[in-house]
DNA sequence: GTCTATATCTCGATAGAC
DNA sequence: GTCTATCGAGATATAGAC
């Protein structure tokens, strides 16, 4: 194999798929390199041929998970109501792959650099515009929405008992709900 | 010093207190037990003497932390007005001390075990009980508060520029006001 | 570009002198 | 009960064969 442009290309998008899987559920810090790299099917030695360091694996994978979880949303549901629905959702909560990082993270990336600070702010803003745009709400109720689903998931994600985790998700889903119809353009 | 049963009470203090301060801003891993002890003016050989683990150390210190959350919101201030403009401000997202666990670890809180869950669930419980019972909310009420200041918080502390910031911690206060006047007892 | 091997470091936890 | 010293595990990152 003399050169292969596009297979480094799809090596990296594994390696990056392997990292915000990992990365979104258990943090910066309880993840290793091994982890990732075995998860994807290589070992530790190949990776810095594809990234410089595990703290820029790590912000890219932010960016990256968040971009999986807009395209997959969109792929199923077209109005927003269902959106976040299945934001607020126990599925979400406990999905092993695909949960949106800017919930699972949030206090992670509080302990971590400036960069992964604005890699998540990106992902935030690109959040709001969604919520802004597609629904028609003003940026002060976008941003109360954002807070009622990101809140709410990491919460629910937080606590213990699974009853109290429902109820957490069920009083986030009503008043994100309530913002729709009131504040919502359509 | 033959005996001294109140004094190993006194380090044991010493202990979670400067535990509580560093796991609250930088959560578990990032934290180690030769930091705990080095500001609590020890050594590592002397912790295991006091605690069994750095995990036993950690859920303790969460709830020590909120302990004093509380104690201090308590002696500062009585109307819930002001304790929720204290909470959702920029003071507390960049407080060094006395910060509240429940918004600086939730997403912390969730990669751990079970144990550090019930830990956390308990001090939710604690802060609910505080609004239903002192500013006659109902229950759901309650819990959409505890969800707009610990999200509000939490979301404040992790995006990087600081306007951005204040108009969450903005949003959330405003919205935690309209509840209060809304749905509280008095 | 991927592999194995390893250098270097830090951490949790323990042992033993005082 | 606190100290110094150390064990052993596991981490990031690098080196070199293929």
């Amino acid at each position: 194999m003399p050169w292969s442009p596009e297979q480094k290309i799809q090596t990296r998008e594994k390696i990056l798929h392997s990292a915000a899987r990992l990365f979104t559920r258990n943090g910066f810090e309880k993840v290793s390199i091994n982890d990732v790299m075995q998860q994807a099917g290589l070992t530790r030695g190949a990776f810095y041929k594809h990234f410089a360091s595990k703290s820029e694996l790590y912000s890219e994978a932010i960016v990256y998970g968040a971009r999986k979880v807009v395209a997959e949303r969109k792929s199923r549901a077209i109005d927003m109501k269902s959106v976040l629905e299945a934001y607020l959702s126990r599925d979400h909560v406990e999905a092993v792959d695909g949960a949106c990082p800017l919930a699972f993270l949030v206090s992670d990336i509080a302990q971590q650099g400036n960069i992964d600070q604005k890699a998540y702010q990106q992902v935030l803003e690109g959040l709001i515009d969604i919520l802004t745009k597609e629904s028609g709400q003003s940026e002060d109720t976008a941003l109360l929405s954002s807070i009622l689903m990101i809140g709410g998931v990491a919460l629910a994600r937080a606590v213990n008992d699974e009853s109290l985790s429902d109820r957490i998700l069920s009083v986030a889903r009503n008043e994100t709900r309530k913002q729709l119809i009131e504040n919502g353009g359509e």
